[in-house]
DNA sequence: GTAATACCTAAACCTGACTTTAAGTCAAGG
DNA sequence: CCTTGACTTAAAGTCAGGTTTAGGTATTAC
């Protein structure tokens, strides 16, 4: 059993974040000795799963939803696993929408190389990023080539 | 030439968004006749870049700074080409994290499919540490990498 | 015996990115 | 004439995810 200071320290989070998190209903089963916070290996269980759902863009209350599912048993499993599957295709998508913006980013890095070496805008200006010319295309692609 | 709300139509966003965006100096340039905003080509392929940036995870004020320098000509082509690779390494790290929090979300599945077919979590709490199949151990490895 | 430290609470505050509200201008249509 | 609809503004409100503050308790250290 660890005091909320040692798991601040453990996690390297601020201990206003843990108090805030639990006051959020994250840690469901948390118990107290004499109004002081102690916690034990369900919490810091619960801790690792926080921070994997933050990383997968989960909002706190969804997390909430969760890890009530999570102290009420194997009948919540189905749940559980429904609320994983449709964060994977969430996060999919959000990895397809970002590697779309990325190509974007490179299509302006090498426009702006090509604007130095003009020293204007005039020609690269008329080319669009989705539909480069083939000729341009490959200046491109070697241009970005690793 | 057009009116805030045929721009909001073109792009799908809010007229407010939009007024919102003017007066957070996103459109440097934008001319008025007789107080009413007229957005022309170069605000259209403003909000075009502005949509990018914004996905590519950029804050308003930084966005403000790269249309300054837009208005500044030539001479900010290096400052712009540089935010924009910045910008590019930043991005490929967000999907590298990203796709390391779906091979959790996959873990996540495979391990609660298998506690459904099992009923409870201890035969797959047990599984974990050492002999984890095949098939799902690299997106183990994954999941709990850092 | 008092100072430092770690814990507690409720409530106020903060940031970013909008959104909503309240109040007003202006042109066109019936 | 007057209503409707599209535009304008400043200022307040909203939401998420915390952080900070103010005031209190309990233990340890000198």
């Amino acid at each position: 059993m660890y005091t909320i200071g040692q798991v601040a320290e453990m996690f390297g989070l601020p201990v206003s974040t843990l108090r805030y998190y639990d006051k959020q209903g994250l840690f469901p089963g948390l118990e107290r000795t004499s109004g002081i916070r102690r916690f034990g290996d369900t919490e810091l269980e619960a801790l690792r799963v926080i921070e994997c759902l933050k990383k997968a863009g989960m909002e706190i209350k969804d997390i909430r939803l969760f890890m009530e599912w999570c102290s009420e048993g194997p009948s919540t499993y189905p749940k559980r696993k429904a609320m994983f599957e449709e964060r994977k295709t969430h996060m999919e998508s959000e990895i397809a929408k970002m590697n779309r913006a990325l190509d974007m980013l490179r299509f302006k890095c090498w426009y702006y190389e090509q604007a130095i070496q003009d020293g204007n805008e005039d020609r690269v200006k008329t080319l669009i990023p989705d539909n480069l010319p083939e000729e341009i295309k490959d200046t491109y692609d070697n241009a970005h080539a690793q």
